[in-house]
DNA sequence: CTGTTAGCGCATTCAT
DNA sequence: ATGAATGCGCTAACAG
């Protein structure tokens, strides 16, 4: 193990061999049963003792593979963004590829910004949980060749391979749920819409069923801005006090704004399920230990990281098939706060 | 606004603008105003018109600047990870670097792999959340001179800027005031020691203070592989049964040893803070939320992983000083589980 | 089986 | 002020 300052290239060890630059390249690509056995001899050696990587930087150029997945997320705060990182990256892992994530706070033009300096690094397949805004960059990741992914979130007229969840029907089931329970009147809080396609797809099925059961046939849903403490604590308490005889169930559109509304139900003392139903999207260990046990929906977040890695993988493979959505299953974890 | 297949390159740039690619290579680089303002106006409509963006790749192999950051953390599930991934990618915003995330689990294995993948991408910076075993490999930075950071873990025979947390007097502090409290026996639940720092540190400050205060001058550590739900029902009940005439109190070492003690409690059917109190390191929103609230220590980590980058911005501008410890303050969250 | 050559996209002398 | 030439580290024809 000899040290060197600079990084050692190719040409130092195929001088140190003996043999031509071709010939090292050869054997680092695995056409190694192509050279003679004295001179992979050499090689090998000359590889370990000069402690040689080859530049990712340099077969990138060459070859136009940077070996890099640029991973996509509106808030890597959130628990889905994590648990779905993991599953995109035990595929990577596996197949050799790098991910570079980026986040973009939800905010349009920070995806933007994002979604061209992963082109700048040439990445080779993007995966991405998106605003919303940027067709138009999108198009140019495509007329690259590079595949792209939507991930959890839907870009309707564009024509992408995307990872979803049967939003509608767990939203149905977890209503279902809720009114076989003896509700009669439960809301949907949720964070602005946008054009967010599951907090629409949710808030759609919402609609629909709680026109069909609410006890006045009138759906109850609140778009909110969980930055505000005071409007959300606002809706609820006009929720609740409203129709005072009802029996109120609230039915939160994801793991943000359930927390949020739990915070504020037990700042306003209302006791779950006593005075107020509630449940929601997005599943978390600890939600069992809140109070009598949160009633929540576990999205398969892990498994559809493994899926949008799995088709970036089949398209860089050359698939040219027609866009494919993936839709996942959702599950409803019981608990008692129904 | 041209559609274009291929990636379009320097060389198209400097012949639709009639220029030489010297030209155009200048004014990316921001020497403009040494062009001629008709060169440059043509520059620029070439540049928007192709849609032109240099690649980072070529860039880098040229001036062996990748522009990449490698950021390993042992889980990134864990939220301290998270926080710090934030802070890091602030910095790294603001200054043009790109980040690449790897997870190690834990094992020393799979960061050496980590370790190698990153090298190989010619990273310029790295963030380590260290599992203590891979020395050689960091030394291998070193020589290539790309600046490393121990982030949380230190090593403590490797001289390496770090930032970490107060572990020793914030542990001091908890304890202090858990036995104001009138506890007379608390233990301290951890995951494996190992050779992982923060442990240590947290583990030995208890020592020496439940040696002081505990009724019988006895540590109780109990050192437990969270992935055993059975071994830790054990510890808990153990220590909870022995001298029940005690007023016992658990110390959680982090945050997914505490979130398991909890749970675990809950199981048992022991009320907090009434049978037990409780408090354990890493703060998150939802702890106010479990049973009584839940006393906790917050880590600055999203400052942990400003600190760091900007660290590595200084050795990148040059800065050769001796490695530097920078030691953030933790803070103790009162809330009623104790 | 193996070496020579060329070029990936770009920044940088060095001339002019 | 600007173009031509060179080379970063590597792979891929193309010869031999």
């Amino acid at each position: 193990m000899k040290k060197k300052t600079s990084h050692v290239t190719i040409t130092e060890v195929a001088e140190y061999a003996g043999v031509s630059k071709s010939t090292v390249s050869r054997y680092i690509n695995g056409k190694a049963d192509a050279i003679s056995p004295q001179k992979v001899k050499k090689i090998k050696k000359a590889i370990e003792e000069l402690n040689y990587r080859p530049s990712k930087l340099a077969q990138g150029l060459k070859v136009r593979k940077s070996k890099l997945i640029g991973f996509v997320v509106a808030d890597i705060t959130n628990p889905f963004s994590v648990a779905a990182l993991r599953g995109v990256e035990e595929v990577c892992d596996q197949y050799g590829y790098s991910i570079m994530v980026c986040n973009t706070d939800n905010s349009p033009e920070k995806e933007r910004e994002m979604l061209f300096k992963l082109i700048d690094h040439s990445i080779e397949g993007l995966i991405l949980n998106a605003t919303g805004q940027n067709a138009d960059v999108l198009q140019s990741f495509a007329a690259q060749d590079v595949p792209v992914v939507l991930i959890d979130r839907k870009m309707p007229d564009m024509k992408l391979d995307t990872v979803t969840t049967d939003n509608r029907s767990i939203t149905a089931e977890i209503l279902q749920i809720i009114y076989s329970k003896g509700y009669t009147e439960v809301a949907l809080f949720t964070e602005p819409i946008a054009s967010i396609s599951p907090r629409a797809e949710r808030a759609s099925a919402y609609k629909e069923i709680a026109a069909a059961h609410n006890w006045d046939h009138l759906p109850r849903m609140y778009e909110i801005d969980v930055k505000s403490k005071a409007q959300l604590t606002q809706a609820v308490t006009t929720f609740l006090h409203e129709n005072p005889t009802r029996q109120k169930a609230i039915l939160a559109s994801n793991g943000l704004i359930l927390l949020k509304i739990i915070s504020c139900m037990a700042e306003l003392g209302v006791s779950i399920p006593e005075d107020a139903g509630i449940a929601g999207f997005d599943d978390t260990e600890w939600y069992k230990l809140i109070g009598p046990g949160i009633t929540t929906i576990a999205q398969p977040s892990h498994d559809m990281g493994v899926a949008a890695m799995e088709r970036i993988l089949k398209r860089l493979e050359g698939d040219t098939g027609a866009p494919q959505t993936i839709q996942l299953n959702a599950e409803v974890i019981m608990r008692q706060s129904l």
